[in-house]
DNA sequence: AGCTACTCCTGGTAGC
DNA sequence: TGCTACCAGGAGTAGC
């Protein structure tokens, strides 16, 4: 699933691909994957567009560019399965593309999504806005500190606030229990309940993972995520824990276990995680 | 305010 | 083999 390293993975890619570009005209394929437009509407928002920059906030790619002088921009965000690729204007679709955007170069950009919970958003700076988000995990302004007075009035547990996008932005369910291993942390413990020095660790833990996966292009498990240029990520490889059920921990060869928590499947080894 | 349950989707797969 | 039932996932929303 994209998650921040994927999503970074695909904005560095993509950036030099579409900056510059103009867009001639948009073709929809499924109009909820655009907030309800067909063609002439969303071909009306950004015909026109000259693409000046590729921004990340969270998992949101912000695509930033003018038309006559004004800015207008769109943000995707890939959910689960959705993928941007540029491919000749002339080249065949995937059965599941949603959104196509045309550049002037005859070049396309391609908003291909299997199961169709990924959303493009378009218009004005004011009117692409994001949700609350919680500060990027690679922000100076994150430290265990801080993060330990965000936590410790919760009852939740630990794996369901990592997830939660207000509090941190741009860990998903891959990267939270990976992090929880190399922190050594139960997924299950309640906010309420961390140290600072645990709360520190989890924060090293959450950008040391982050970066070694960011340092391989992201992970690939299935067959969904791909970098633009159609690679797969490699650190599918590096999983701890992750998707590794019943086999044993390489730290103590421990079977790992699956759970449930906060109605999102959980892996950990229940040796090393026991706090 | 904090939290849980539900919704959106479809391809793959487990079980019969 | 062919069928059905269920599962995965992020985030928005409704409701307690």
């Amino acid at each position: 699933m994209p998650e921040l390293p994927e999503v970074e993975t695909v904005r560095r890619e993509l950036e030099p691909l579409v900056v510059g570009e103009t867009i001639t005209r948009a073709d929809v394929h499924w109009n909820r994957s655009c907030a309800g437009l067909n063609s002439d509407g969303l071909s009306a928002q950004l015909s026109g567009v000259r693409l000046r920059a590729l921004h990340r906030r969270a998992k949101y790619l912000l695509f930033r560019g003018e038309r006559a002088g004004l800015p207008q921009e769109f943000s995707v965000h890939l959910r689960m399965t959705g993928r941007l690729t540029v491919r000749e204007a002339a080249a065949p679709y995937d059965p599941y593309l949603r959104v196509r955007l045309v550049f002037d170069s005859g070049l396309a950009l391609h908003f291909d999504d299997v199961r169709k919970f990924g959303r493009l958003l378009v218009g004005t700076p004011a009117e692409v806005t994001l949700p609350a988000l919680g500060p990027e995990p690679f922000d100076a302004s994150w430290s265990g500190c801080v993060w330990r007075d965000r936590v410790r009035s919760r009852l939740r547990p630990i794996k369901a606030l990592l997830l939660d996008q207000r509090l941190l932005a741009g860990v998903g369910n891959i990267y939270a229990d990976e992090a929880l291993f190399r922190a050594g942390l139960s997924p299950r413990r309640r906010g309420v309940d961390l140290t600072l020095r645990e709360c520190e660790a989890l924060v090293a833990a959450v950008r040391e993972v982050l970066s070694a996966a960011l340092a391989e292009d992201g992970a690939s498990f299935d067959r969904f995520y791909r970098t633009p240029t159609g690679q797969p990520g490699r650190f599918q490889d590096h999983f701890q824990v992750y998707s590794r059920t019943g086999k044993p921990c390489y730290r103590c060869s421990t079977p790992i276990v699956r759970v449930l928590v906060a109605q999102r499947s959980t892996h950990y080894c229940p040796k090393c995680q026991r706090n």
